[in-house]
RNA sequence: GGCCCGUUCGUCUAAUGGUUAGGACAGUGGCUUUUCAAGCCAUUAACAGGGGUUCGAUUCCCCUACGGGCUACCA
């Protein structure tokens, strides 16, 4: 489609600000972002707060958050510079900057605002007078339930949902007396029933809807404020917007769209319908399907750069066999000719899977340093991520992470992952501390054989892979089988039937407490 | 009900008018190993159905089925 902007290409996230901003919204907004780093344009971010009744307060904060845990910078439009997005992160996305109040000055940047839609009134007004005056609507009185009746009539007879053209037949001196009364109105689209509209989707191709069988929309609500049809076409058009980029839901209501540029003479942007994510059960992903915020998945250990490149892959794909990619690689690969037109389901399994390759191709530090950001993030509503170590030194941590790095899937498995380190009793079974074919007092000779080699062992020789060297010649040389010494003394010191590596826990606890470990599970015997 | 969109392994998906229909997750089996995990190797598993078009269709067209979305003074 030839553009009108000398092909400068901006695109914009236009969510409503009702509560919590939803995986799907996310996504459609990551498609946007991208195609903009892509293509060197412009990231919009345009608040479409026009149904009074649904407006949560704070949402837009929390829409504001979202963005900047995933790093989807807004160029333009509503930002808030309590949430700073900064380049120079330890690990490529993490905020490490993070401010926790949320009673931030939002502001707006840019040529073409406000960016609020309720700041707009007077603009949709303004042009919906106008399509009054160059008769493409008129104005509507009718009531409420009147509307309900027609609905009621039509329903009964099968036929589709549509207003009847009620008020179409005022004449003008009918609506000015009307006008005039402070009568209720509304203002809605007068479409001509012949012919057909078509669409040209970038991403679905030409898809062609009948004139006839189009609602005559309300454009302007009694209340004054526009509808989205109104209020998105105009702000777009006005906004420069380049590409329409949103869910698929709106594309039955997109040849009204089409038609009020054509109505007002106005170039139409590209159109790009995206897929919608489904939950488990084929439908649209929603609140049954458990953690639908995006911010939920914050909580639950994910890394903006697994959640990122996982959300990428959610309909879209680089056509090739990579499936781990940084920002920088989507932003190079991304484009909108390469989305799906089916809806895909959001698979839970390959998520963890991805953000269980994100963290362990983290290096120690850098993991240490992320669990540390989110503990104090998170800290009380979910300081759970540190668990038992919450004060431990650096130096002390350091270890620890690397023993948990291999098994962590998320980041919240740290804490129940490395428990049992600095518990004072460890509670378990004694049975378990029995190799298979041992019996009883096999195997607590076998701990008192680790006690003896163990003594012999130097402090300064106390280290993972020296502890190591020690058992295994010792193993070798007096003909024991490892796991008939291992396995106990591993269950002893980590009172786990399965448990990171005995060496690395042995270092960690050290001799004092490896010892006690192992005397406690003797006496357990 | 009407309108619109869609349909390749369970899931995300690739490819092609002629292929043993490829990869990844999950599953299964094995290796490794002091256990678990990780890692490595192997393996199960798909062109929704029916008509055309064609020398030949998973691929192009039509129909059906199924799934999804929309059908508000919500977005």
């Amino acid at each position: 489609m030839a553009s009108k902007h000398n092909n400068k290409i901006r695109v914009r996230f236009a969510p409503s600000p009702t509560g919590a901003p939803h995986v799907g919204n996310i996504r459609t907004a990551l498609f946007a972002w991208l195609f903009a780093r892509h293509h060197k344009g412009t990231f919009i971010l345009r608040i479409e707060d026009t149904d009074t009744d649904r407006v949560v307060a704070g949402s837009v904060e929390t829409i504001l958050e979202a963005l900047d845990w995933l790093g989807l910078e807004v160029d333009e439009g509503v930002k808030s510079f309590e949430l700073q997005v900064s380049s120079q992160r330890l690990v490529s996305l993490w905020p490490t900057s993070f401010k926790k109040e949320k009673n931030g000055v939002l502001q707006e940047v840019g040529e073409y605002g406000p960016y609020f839609q309720s700041k707009r009134l007077d603009i949709y007004k303004k042009y919906a007078e106008e399509l009054v005056a160059k008769g493409h609507a008129y104005y509507c009185f009718c009531s409420e339930e009147r509307l309900e009746q027609i609905r009621k009539e039509q329903e009964a007879k099968k036929l589709p949902p549509k207003y009847n053209g009620h008020c179409l037949t005022l004449d003008a001196a009918e609506v000015k007396k009307l006008l005039d009364g402070g009568e209720a109105h509304v203002i809605r689209m007068k479409i001509g029933h012949e012919g057909e509209t078509v669409l040209n989707d970038v991403i679905k191709g030409e898809v062609r809807f009948k004139n006839s069988l189009i609602d005559d929309q309300v454009l302007l609500k009694s209340d004054g404020f526009p509808t989205y049809h109104l209020a998105a076409v105009v702000d777009d058009h006005l906004m420069e917007i380049s590409h329409v980029i949103r869910a698929d839901e709106w594309l039955p209501s997109t040849p009204k769209h089409l038609l009020l540029y054509d109505y007002f003479g106005w170039a139409k942007p590209a159109f790009a319908h995206v897929p919608i994510i489904l939950g488990p059960d084929k439908t649209k992903l929603s609140k049954r399907h458990g953690a639908v915020s995006i911010l939920d998945y914050r909580e639950a250990g994910y890394l903006p750069e697994a959640m990122f490149n996982y959300l990428a892959f959610l309909g879209w794909n680089p056509k090739t066999d990579q499936e781990l990619f940084s920002r920088d690689e989507l932003i190079k690969e991304f484009d909108l000719d390469k989305v799906n037109k089916a809806n895909p389901i959001f698979d839970i399994k390959k998520l963890n899977w991805m953000n269980g390759q994100y963290i362990k191709k983290m290096t120690a530090n850098e993991l240490q340093s992320v669990i540390l950001n989110e503990a104090k993030r998170s800290e009380g509503s979910h300081g759970l991520i540190l668990g038992s170590f919450a004060n431990a030194q650096d130096d002390a941590l350091k270890k620890v992470v690397k023993l948990a790095q291999e098994r962590m899937e998320k980041l919240v498995d740290f804490a129940p992952l490395t428990d049992f380190l600095r518990q004072d009793k460890l509670d378990y079974d004694a049975k378990i501390l029995i190799p298979k074919g041992l019996s009883q007092t096999q195997c607590k000779t076998q701990l008192q054989t680790a006690l003896d080699v163990i003594s012999k062992i130097e402090a300064g020789d106390w280290q993972e892979e020296k502890l190591r060297k020690t058992f295994l010649d010792y193993c070798e040389k007096n003909n024991v089988k490892r796991g008939e010494l291992l396995w106990p003394v591993r269950v002893a010191v980590t009172g786990l039937a399965n448990s990171p590596d005995l060496f690395a826990v042995m270092d960690i606890l050290g001799k004092k407490k490896s010892i006690e470990r192992i005397r406690e599970a003797i006496s357990k015997l």
